[in-house]
RNA sequence: GGUCGCGUAGCUCAGUUGGUUAGAGCGCACGGUUCACAUCCGUGAGGUCGUAGGUUCGAGUCCUACCGCGACCA
């Protein structure tokens, strides 16, 4: 790709010709050889992978950003960087999707039967898997597609149940009655991960039970008809049809002569009794409670403690039970909610409502309300897992940026609770349990190969479990399981542990956690060094970006109308540390803004500077060293201090630093400064000894900033640096992508050449501001005469008074010794002018005869002098306190003590001015 | 209810261990287009750094309380 650079920038034209050509050229793979024979040091990532159910987005367009930017960083430092892509099997998810694709045609899954439904999954994701992938190939990601991985594939499928057999084992996976998260639409059993709390505005319903032996209970209120009773407090009124007793706090007096007796359970006919449990709190409602050892976690603890029956009255689908009074089967429970409160209310048990916020658990997957439900179901024992996980975060073998998510982390851990692994779903992990159906043999077999014949009885009648196992059993597994674990293979030997794992904060839990519990357990050691949790992308009403508000960005989008480097920059740069990143959807190009502006800026900042160098040879900075001029000694000095910077915030992972950093270098001082400078030096007008200074310096700055960029731009910056001219002649790497990283260069740093630009720049910009402040015409020229200038000044327009010229529409350029009585008006500066005086202690004259207002020109200075004023004075405050001078550090007073004077100068000279003035 | 985070310019946010005259992008206003770029150039307006105390020679930065917002866990 050698041809012309386009006029205008056109993203599409060069980012899919470089990226196949990348491709082509195997930039993207790693290799374990090199790492095993120590010729190199792995760097290792590994994708989150994205749902086969989804379309790519922001949230992916940032993540893998973040990530690409890393490896090819690391790459570029010559560490065999390795990036696995791959995607995961989402099992509620995409079993959703498709049964609603099903329902259109009006099937369900069972209509198809498990294999038939399955052929149609595997069909549906044959699709959407090189979809996803192609996306993120569009956004520029350069992983290694050969060992691109699927969480459902056979190899991966192979580690899930050998960590299942293990654990089982162990002792660490059982199975049994619980109370579980049961949602009524996906028909499955949740983690408690997955069942997502959400905070509403509802009612706590009062109910009064009725107690049958009234000799007990003289100090409880009284029903109409004279029996006293007890007052429990629920949400879900529908719930106490299953209730099995009432609960009091042990040292409640209220209900002290209770304890060991009975209510009656209105509506059922039954009598539950009243236990006593430290669990209750008695400053709550009534200090009672009612307990559903089937429908509540709590509760179900009271009940195992208490041995009491557990009442299930819900059916799968959410509708009640059998259990349940015959008025009530078969209703939706939101139904029976209201036929309850009504009954009750008829019987004058409804003590009162109120209104309550209070959390409901909704299905992650659906959004339906979430019910705890007792079930039998397989359960993974975290306390012995989450040990190690928590030792690891303490310890600082995993490190988390941003920093407090490791309190998040370890306080989740600290309260483990067991892990629901098992799902009513088919598309997943089948459990690798079976059980023997032969007559009186109870045989459970957990295996790794599927069983012929029962090893108790000898039965070939056996059943496997029906159920799937919860997709983040595999998804815990991914930094090793990708790398062919439990095979021991090369990749595995050279690429565990991985380094960096990017992600969202909403599944520190769900998968970040526990893939540090499996990397503990399996491996033996943590799986990632470093875990970074990165922004949530939101709208500009800062809501989360989501299918189900229709506020999301397409990524592809994106890339088509601004590039993908316009993408990564933007979320780069728009992502600090710790904070979230807000995107218009309804204007991207506003939201997009930054990015597009930038690699605009790019490609003609690059394309001017490529059509001034040529085809010439040129030489490297060093060899023209006696020429280089003020320009070329700041620039260079600036280049390598960004170089620093831009290394300190990449190995701290502040990466919207880094797009800061360049930001500000490339444009703000090479294009909007050092380009304007040698412009006419490019021409050769100062000769030809500065004409090939200035392009060997703007060929090694523009080399610098473009492998410094390349990592968030990959491909402006490659299709740039490729037609750099090469300085003498030397070799050069055949792409950016694996050409070496730069490095600071303190021999090419230059504090005095950037404290003269400085006060060259200082120079310019007043003059311009003067000039629009009297709206000077744009192409006339203004004289200026200098007064005092200092060494710093001086120096700079001994060689740039040219540049003061020409960049600040100056003509004649005066300089006078100052003092006397010409004071601040020296030579020709006699009549009406604009004044100013410099940081650098400089007076400035401009002679604006017809086009000054001696009033606004004396308010201006006035202004000027208060604002001057006020830092003197409280600078002065400063010195003046003994404290400070004995207790500041050296440094700090010496430069408050600068500042004083400098500060003093410009007062004095500015009152004399205003004095001048009349 | 518990834990944590956040309140800096009209908007979105930087500001690394307390120490240059508090910054950027977007937006806004004014001026500018023959030769890199109007996705641009130049200039400018706009901030008592949420409030009140405290620690300190010195606080946007540390501590306490309060107000407001958010997240996670119950």
């Amino acid at each position: 790709m050698t041809e012309p650079l386009s006029r205008t920038y056109d993203p599409a034209g060069i980012e899919r010709p470089l990226y196949q050509e990348w491709l082509e050229a195997g930039y993207f793979g790693a290799s374990a050889e090199a790492v095993l024979e120590g010729a190199r040091d792995p760097y290792v990532i590994v994708i989150p992978p994205p749902n086969v159910t989804s379309v790519l987005h922001m949230g992916h367009g940032l993540n893998n950003t973040l990530q690409d930017l890393l490896i090819r960083w690391r790459r570029m430092q010559g560490r065999e960087a390795l990036w696995v892509p791959g995607t995961d099997h989402a099992g509620i998810a995409t079993q959703n999707v498709v049964e609603r694709q099903l329902a259109q045609e009006g099937l369900t899954r069972q209509d198809l039967g498990r294999d038939g439904f399955l052929r149609r999954v595997w069909s549906w994701v044959d699709e959407t898997r090189p979809q996803i992938i192609r996306q993120l190939q569009a956004t520029g990601c350069s992983f290694d597609l050969s060992r691109e991985r699927f969480t459902l594939e056979p190899e991966l499928s192979r580690a899930v149940r050998e960590v299942f057999v293990q654990l089982y084992e162990k002792g660490l996976i059982y199975r049994g009655n619980y109370i579980i998260n049961w949602c009524p639409r996906c028909l499955t059993a949740l983690s408690n991960e997955e069942a997502e709390s959400e905070e509403v505005e509802g009612k706590l319903y009062h109910l009064c039970y009725p107690v049958p032996e009234p000799e007990h209970a003289d100090r409880l209120p009284q029903l109409a008809d004279g029996r006293p009773y007890v007052v429990v407090a629920t949400t879900r009124p529908e719930t106490m049809l299953g209730d099995t007793a009432v609960a009091v706090h042990p040292e409640d007096e209220r209900y002290a002569g209770l304890v060991g007796r009975q209510v009656e359970l209105p509506l059922t006919g039954r009598r539950i009794p009243v236990i006593e449990d430290d669990w209750v709190d008695r400053e709550f409602g009534s200090g009672a409670v009612k307990v559903t050892p089937a429908h509540d976690p709590n509760d179900f603890d009271i009940g195992r403690r208490h041995h009491l029956q557990e009442i299930d009255v819900l059916t799968p689908s959410g509708t009640m039970s059998d259990a349940v009074p015959p008025a009530f089967r078969g209703m939706d429970r939101f139904e029976a909610r209201q036929r309850v409160v009504e009954a009750l209310k008829e019987q004058g048990l409804l003590h009162r409502v109120e209104e309550y916020t209070h959390s409901v658990p909704r299905c992650y997957r659906c959004d339906t309300v979430v019910e705890p439900r007792l079930s039998e179901q397989w359960f993974v024992r975290m306390e012995p897992l989450a040990r190690p996980a928590l030792k690891a975060s303490r310890e600082g073998q995993v490190r988390f940026t941003p920093e407090h998510w490791r309190g998040v982390y370890e306080s989740w851990l600290e309260n483990i609770r067991d892990w629901c692994i098992s799902r009513q779903l088919w598309w997943g992990h089948r459990i690798p349990v079976w059980y023997c159906q032969a007559e009186g043999c109870h045989e459970t077999i957990v295996a790794r190969e599927d069983p012929s014949s029962c090893p108790g009885c000898g039965s070939g009648s056996l059943e496997q479990d029906p159920d799937v196992l919860d997709t983040w059993f595999s998804s815990w597994l991914w930094p090793f399981s990708t790398l062919g674990w439990p095979e021991d293979t090369a990749d595995l030997k050279a690429f565990y542990p991985t380094h960096t794992l990017s992600t969202a904060p909403e599944i520190l839990f769900f998968w970040v956690a526990r893939m540090i519990m499996a990397g503990y357990e399996f491996m033996g050691e943590a799986p990632f060094r470093d875990v970074v949790l990165h922004a949530t992308v939101r709208d500009h009403h800062n809501r989360k970006m989501s299918k189900s508000l229709g506020n999301g960005i397409d990524p592809l989008e994106v890339v088509e109308r601004f590039g993908a480097d316009a993408l990564r920059y933007t979320v780069v740069a728009g992502a600090a540390v710790g904070t979230d990143i807000q995107l218009n959807y309804e204007n991207l190009e506003e939201a997009f803004a930054p990015g597009r502006n930038f690699s605009n800026k790019l490609w003609n900042a690059g394309r001017f500077a490529l059509m001034n160098l040529g085809t010439e040879s040129v030489k490297r900075p060093e060899d023209v060293a006696g020429e280089l001029e003020l320009a070329d000694r700041w620039i260079l000095s600036r280049l390598s201090k960004t170089t620093g910077r831009v290394d300190a915030a990449l190995e701290s992972y502040r990466l919207h630093e880094v797009a800061e950093a360049l930001h500000a270098f490339f444009w703000g001082e090479v294009a909007d400064w050092y380009l304007e400078l040698i412009k006419p030096r490019m021409q050769g007008e100062a000769g030809e000894g500065s004409r090939e200074a200035a392009k060997a310096t703007l060929v090694a700055v523009l080399d610098g900033v473009f492998r410094l960029l390349h990592p968030i731009m990959p491909f402006i910056t490659e299709a740039l640096w490729r037609r750099l001219p090469c300085p003498g002649g030397e070799a050069r790497a055949p792409s950016l992508m694996v050409a070496s990283w730069p490095v600071p260069r303190p021999e090419r740093e230059d504090d005095d050449a950037e404290a003269e630009m400085r006060a060259l720049q200082e120079l310019i910009s007043v003059v311009r501001g003067l000039r629009s402040e009297y709206d000077v015409p744009a192409r006339a020229e203004v004289s200026v005469a200098l007064v005092d200038t200092p060494d710093v000044l001086q120096a700079a327009l001994a060689t740039e008074e040219r540049s003061l010229r020409r960049l600040a529409g100056v003509g004649v350029v005066e300089y006078a010794g100052g003092g006397g009585d010409d004071g601040g008006a020296p030579g020709g500066g006699r009549g009406a002018g604009a004044h100013a005086v410099l940081r650098s202690g400089a007076e400035l004259f401009l002679p604006l005869e017809e086009l000054i207002d001696v009033d606004r020109e004396r308010e201006r200075l006035r202004d000027e002098l208060g604002r001057i004023e006020r830092l003197l004075t409280s600078t002065r405050v400063r010195l003046g306190s003994e404290q400070f001078v004995t207790r500041a550090p050296a440094e700090v007073v010496a430069r408050e003590r600068e500042k004083e004077g400098s500060l003093a100068d410009q007062r004095e000279r500015l009152s004399r001015k205003l004095e001048g003035l009349g």
